[in-house]
RNA sequence: GGCGACGUAGCCAAGAGGAAAGGCGGGGGUCUGCAAAAUCCCUAUUCACCGGUUCGAAUCCGGUCGUCGCCUCCA
């Protein structure tokens, strides 16, 4: 199995030391509604997780929360609640959003203000070894004792600085050097520490995290490409220095940016979709095979019609885990091994979702084909929702459609008196008014009457209800 | 300015030295009373452009044009 690493920029094999693996990825902060981009890097690494346990690792999987910053005390103070209440509120919808997209739950979410007490532990470690140093009531770690600072962004000191980006300031002896702990100011939230009220840094939470929940040395480290620099860059530096152990991370991996007519988008830019106005338009299914339709590493361009086509796709898979074969011809079935290692041959090559869904498009086919013949499903529709778990799809076939009573009366009307028996009718527990049209289309399809029948369907295709004649018998479906 | 990525059919997109995956859409056939679903066939003689390396390049090298990302909070 072969992972792209940053660090390196290149493909590598995947040896963890065991079969363990521990894997860190960068959370969110709760001040707004998470949107599409973070549907994409959770999608993705919920599905990196997945495979890993496919093969048969044991994953610890933690993803942090960073409950205290400067947008979040911004955006308190703006609303008048307190940083804590609105971070709650949040979170809570952030967990509501990755339920939705079927995103399996990391083992551990620590947060950083419940964390302080390792943080202080970490910063204070940092400044015995001479990597940090207070002033002014911050901490700030000194970049220049890394040698090494820039490995993973494959930039050097030099020339940050030369653009002139680097912040200056009174306290810190070098442009580069960062906050790990940040002084009070008035009307912030501060937790005590050897350095007067603060709060923590930005970066230091990550390290602090990782080392007390998954040990000094991390199997992969994700997140978005945005967070290389300076975030994970700083990271690794204020990890290795604490444990004076290298690699802090052994793979670094990072999805590419959602974009947005052809721009990143992001909370800072305003042109951001919220998951939650995402899946009042697309079940979790379509939304997953949009985003794993193309390289996790790509960038990928929100368009309605990529997810429309995410849509026809996820109907074709779900159809086919769903379809029930004859089975006159139990003799021939579908060449199951073949397709499972295709399956694998496309994930162990970094992740390769896309060709792992054109695997399962090939086998639904396959599926379809064994169906007209008659032919044994079974084993190849096990295989298609076993391997489609693996990618967070449920194959699950919308929901039982249902009418509504005013609808029923409406088909009614539009086919005429023939049934005045129908307007007195109403449903029960194992009748609902669509069976009963069914039912009724039946008998008229029966007597060669098309024209009523076929009205029943228009009607019914006219509140997003499709009828199927089948030769198993008429399927409605949810459009 | 520095670093990096990308440009493949109408749209999305995989492929990274040897016959252009897959999805959506479109056209035609089969099945069906007609549909729907499914299935079969067709839909890029060619991978932004120009040179080069090679027996052979969408894939490697150089250049041009275009798009985007990071260098500041961001998944």
């Amino acid at each position: 199995m072969k992972v792209f690493n940053t660090l390196s920029g290149q493909k590598e094999e995947f040896l963890p030391p065991g079969s363990r693996v521990r894997m860190y990825v960068c959370g969110i902060t709760p001040y707004s509604d998470s949107h599409i981009g973070h549907a994409m890097c959770y999608i993705i690494f919920d599905v990196i997780h997945r495979y890993l346990q496919f093969k048969g690792y044991r994953v610890k999987y933690v993803q942090n929360i960073t409950d205290v910053d400067d947008k979040l005390i911004d955006r308190a103070h703006r609303l008048g609640v307190s940083t804590s209440e609105l971070a709650e509120r949040f979170t809570r919808d952030f967990f509501e959003d990755m339920d939705a997209l079927n995103i399996n739950r990391a083992d551990v979410y620590p947060r950083a203000t419940e964390e302080i007490p390792q943080i202080i532990k970490v910063v204070k470690g940092l400044i015995a070894k001479g990597y940090a140093y207070p002033a002014g009531g911050s901490v700030y770690f000194r970049v220049r004792n890394v040698p090494d600072y820039g490995k993973l962004s494959h930039r050097n000191l030099e020339a940050m600085i030369a653009r002139g980006n680097a912040t200056f300031s009174r306290d810190k002896e070098h442009p580069l050097d960062f906050a790990l702990w940040k002084a009070a100011k008035p009307d912030e939230p501060w937790w005590d520490s050897p350095w007067g009220k603060g709060r923590p840094g930005w970066h230091i939470e990550c390290s602090a995290m990782a080392l007390k929940y998954l040990g000094d040395t991390i199997d992969i480290h994700g997140g978005g490409k945005d967070l290389i620099f300076p975030h994970h860059e700083n990271e690794i530096a204020q990890s290795e220095s604490f444990t004076g152990l290298k690699p802090f991370a052994r793979y670094w991996l990072h999805n590419g940016m959602l974009q947005f007519n052809t721009e990143k988008m992001s909370k800072s830019q305003g042109n951001l979709i919220t998951i939650k106005e995402m899946l009042a338009r697309y079940r979790a299914d379509t939304i997953r095979i949009f985003v794993l339709n193309s390289h996790y590493r790509s960038p990928l361009s929100y368009s309605e019609e990529a997810l429309e086509a995410a849509e026809g796709g996820a109907d074709r898979l779900a159809q086919a885990a769903n379809t029930v074969s004859s089975g006159e011809r139990d003799d021939i079935g579908v060449d199951v091994e073949h397709y499972r290692s295709q399956f694998i041959r496309a994930m162990d090559d970094d992740f390769n979702t896309a060709r792992g869904l054109a695997v399962l498009f090939d086998l639904a086919r396959d599926i379809n084909r064994l169906r007209d013949q008659g032919g044994n499903i079974l084993g190849g529709q096990q295989l298609l929702l076993e391997l489609a778990n693996v990618l967070g799809l449920t194959l699950i076939l919308p929901a039982k459609p249902s009418l509504n009573a005013a609808s029923f009366r409406d088909i009614i009307d539009a086919i005429g008196t023939l049934y005045s028996e129908a307007k007195k009718w109403q449903p029960s527990a194992n009748q609902s008014y669509i069976d009963y049209l069914i039912l009724k289309r039946d008998q008229l399809r029966q007597a060669r009457q098309w024209q009523p029948s076929d009205m029943i369907r228009s009607k019914l295709d006219e509140v997003g209800i499709t009828l199927e004649d089948t030769p198993q018998g008429t399927i409605p479906r949810y459009k």
